[in-house]
DNA sequence: CGGGGTTCCTGGCCGC
DNA sequence: TGCGGCCAGGAACCCC
């Protein structure tokens, strides 16, 4: 579900519901995968980030008389949401939930369980393979476009499967790589392009981003922010989700297909081979 | 080690 | 109405 901007989203509405503020305690659904969220308790917000598309807490625990700084990170996985609450839900996809000193609680909540949190010493994320060997941000000035040129010719695997392993950059998912290739006129099967097209697609990927970042992100079904409202970035997708429909460029009709085993949609004229 | 396939989950939707 | 099959914003894991 949640890709960068929708993780920012939320990562803006959550900073000011929780900064500063203490996990009095937590508790998690029994899973491997949710029950490290139980050790903020006792935990005080000092800053909410993100990295890629994962929420990065950084918390101060009393441990043994000594302030340790520590992170709660949690992967919203395909249909993670978190909510801040004044009383305590009865529902069943709650994975976690945090009791603050301001009597609201935090939760997360995610029907399918394929998010995950952890609580790890800061920057230690062997836990979380993704995490540990993550590209840049989009918009680290330091990304320029020879590095991302350098970055995407360094691997063999299809365009659409580099954008999505995160490794060349941080946080795009299967919507806007479809975006971001469309509006750079990349197809996705490409093994390799040239400096001057990678140069249009590190464009195009910030230019995607930015703009479903200001809308809010992309509600397709799941995705709210913690307010509990959906973003507005559904009725700006170019691409993703319009296979059969003309494309806004050129009016040929937008194909679909699996690559790299995700649903991939593309317009087989402007993003020819 | 890089690349590719499989697996983890549940619910919604479509067609029969 | 019921049910099987298919699909979904992701990434960990396993096996070449």
């Amino acid at each position: 579900m949640p890709e960068l901007p929708e993780v920012e989203s939320i990562r803006r509405q959550l900073e000011p519901l929780i900064l500063g503020k203490t996990f009095l305690n937590g508790h998690s659904f029994p899973s491997y995968k949710f029950k490290q969220g139980e050790l903020a308790s006792g935990c005080r917000v000092k800053a909410v980030n993100r990295r890629g598309k994962y929420l990065i807490i950084a918390v101060e625990k009393q441990q043994s008389g000594r302030k340790m700084l520590k992170e709660l990170i949690i992967h919203l996985g395909m249909a993670g949401s978190i909510a801040v609450t004044k009383e305590k839900l009865e529902d069943p996809y709650v994975r976690a939930e945090w009791e603050l000193n301001n009597g609201l609680i935090l939760i997360f909540r995610d029907v399918r369980r394929f998010g995950r949190i952890a609580f790890v010493d800061p920057g230690n994320y062997r836990s979380l393979p993704t995490l540990n060997n993550i590209g840049p941000e989009p918009f680290d000035p330091d990304l320029t476009a020879d590095s991302f040129y350098k970055s995407l010719s360094s691997s063999k695997s299809q365009l659409k499967t580099k954008l999505l392993s995160q490794k060349v950059v941080a946080g795009l998912g299967n919507i806007y790589v479809d975006e971001s290739l469309w509006r750079a006129k990349v197809n996705p099967t490409v093994r390799r392009i040239g400096r001057k097209r990678s140069e249009i697609l590190l464009l195009s990927i910030r230019k995607v981003l930015s703009e479903a970042i200001n809308n809010g992100g992309t509600t397709l079904r799941d995705y709210r922010t913690p307010d509990g409202l959906t973003g507005e970035n559904q009725h700006n997708l170019d691409c993703y989700g319009r296979q059969g429909k003309p494309c806004r460029i050129c009016s040929s009709t937008l194909k679909n297909r699996v690559i790299g085993q995700r649903s991939t949609t593309w317009c087989p004229q402007c993003q020819i081979r």
